[in-house]
DNA sequence: TCTATTGTGCTAGTTCACTAGAACAATCTG
DNA sequence: CAGATTGTTCTAGTGAACTAGCACAATAGA
């Protein structure tokens, strides 16, 4: 099951962090094909968003063909995402967890890394 | 001189896209103080957003004690961030870059590595 | 069949990001 | 000094995100 937190004040809308969290966890494996998502009310109560903002993430993974709602039972996975297996992942994982140990221990914070990271994936340019 | 590009349809508003930028910018060290942040009406030329909508990113900057505005000159950089010496960056860059073009060939997408950093960086809680 | 649970639809209203356009003020440059 | 350049302020308006609250429809389970 998926625990959903939305941060109001990160300025982005709660409908996409949602969505985000979804594709997050299916690149990672946490959810997967069969699997239930949290329920519209549940979300409601827990990420005290309103219905409406969940029905709006929860249609357009819907749209996106990654989940299908199943009126009276529950809306369930039915796509996936992440081009790689998930055994793939793990030794890929480990390697990655040292690195950011070390650069941890560099004295970079996370949004060092994250800037970091950004400015590798972006192909280094500058 | 930092060139900004602002992406519409992202969900994040233009100010805080324009704001992120230059912090990271700070802290990779493209930005150091004394540096000139590009003027408003050149964001405005680049990048399309209204004038109102720069000088909100601009004044939240300052209000952070990372920039200094002065009327007739500019907008210059007066803070700094980034906890890591800008030496110390380069080896760490070469090793993640190392590791993301394993990654990739792996088969992992962009936004694969993006999840799985923010999963190692949130400390591979589930 | 009855009841709880689930997704869905609707209307109305609020807040905030953003646009548009104009004018003003301080500083730099020649 | 004169003109260009810069940041700054103001008003008015649009649209999207989100809230609030309620009613309805389909399914599951006792």
């Amino acid at each position: 099951m998926v625990e959903f937190h939305v941060d109001r004040g990160s300025g982005l809308p709660a409908y996409l962090q949602l969505g985000r969290q979804v594709r997050e966890a299916l690149r990672l494996g946490w959810l997967q094909p069969g699997d239930r998502l949290p329920t519209v009310r549940d979300v409601v109560a827990t990420s005290g968003v309103n219905a409406n903002t969940v029905l709006k993430a929860y249609r357009e993974l819907e749209l996106a063909g990654l989940v299908e709602a199943r009126q009276g039972s529950g809306t369930f996975v039915t796509g996936s995402l992440g081009s790689a297996a998930p055994e793939d992942l793990d030794p890929l994982r480990a390697k990655l967890a040292a690195w950011v140990a070390e650069a941890r221990s560099a004295g970079l914070e996370d949004e060092d890394i994250d800037a970091l990271v950004r400015e590798v994936l972006s192909g280094g340019a500058r």
